[in-house]
DNA sequence: TACACCTTTTACAAAACTTTTACAAGACCC
DNA sequence: GGGTCTTGTAAAAGTTTTGTAAAAGGTGTA
């Protein structure tokens, strides 16, 4: 709890079923393990999923994680953008999109439809 | 928490399975035996302890163990920690967690979880 | 003063993290 | 398909932070 609330409505954290994050003190655990991410791997999470859905473009993400005004060239947000991919495992596809020549976007993880395996009060031959 | 106790629910010791710490007496044991802490450690541990399974910066650390306003740079607290360390022993990698660029963090001990060995009752063939 | 004990600094090693490099792989357009 | 641009990847290089041993500095006390 910092010592002012800015926000009443800002969200102290992102929960989905398997990934966790915490705004607050900056920590992130996926199906209930931490996730150890490094500063700049949190920072990138965190941005992104803060726009949650919508596409997030390289230079905003460059501006805004590492302070990076335009025209600059490097590869440290694709370096980055893969060991977040590493560290999210299995989930990396779901998770996080690369959507080509403008960014990236965070999706949320939405349950597969599930195929209601429910007492098959229909099946056949029972 | 200065000279006046602020809670009257003030935890007047912290205690798991090995370690126990006096804050009244300002003592410290391991495993029953007196730890021998320095006026120092004992600050250092206590706070961090005050903080369980929250990571306390070292901005803080510097500013409550030795007052040191910011933009100091010792390495004294890191001396201290190691020290701590040493003390707490083969328990110390349990209690003390570095957290990269922020501080340290006190987590208290666990035991193990127990793999449950209960009575098989929805075993298969019984 | 001499001693014992504690704290801080120093200097360097080691570890953790970030960025660059160099190239492979993929996407887009003709 | 060929050309070009963008992203993915592994490894090296660079930077910053933390760990550690030893020396130096303080403080209290007999």
């Amino acid at each position: 709890m910092g010592p002012i609330s800015i926000s009443p409505t800002h969200e102290q954290r992102y929960r989905d079923q398997h990934l966790d994050l915490d705004f607050e003190h900056k920590t992130a655990s996926l199906d209930a393990r931490p996730l150890g991410l490094t500063r700049k791997e949190y920072d990138l999470l965190a941005l992104l999923i803060q726009n949650v859905g919508d596409v997030v473009t390289r230079e905003a993400l460059l501006l805004r994680v590492w302070g990076y005004s335009n025209q600059i060239r490097t590869r440290t947000l694709d370096v980055h953008i893969r060991r977040l991919r590493k560290k999210l495992g299995a989930y990396s596809g779901v998770y996080i999109e690369t959507i080509f020549s403008v960014g990236y976007r965070f999706q949320p993880f939405r349950a597969p439809k599930n195929v209601q395996h429910l007492p098959s009060v229909m099946a056949i031959g029972a």
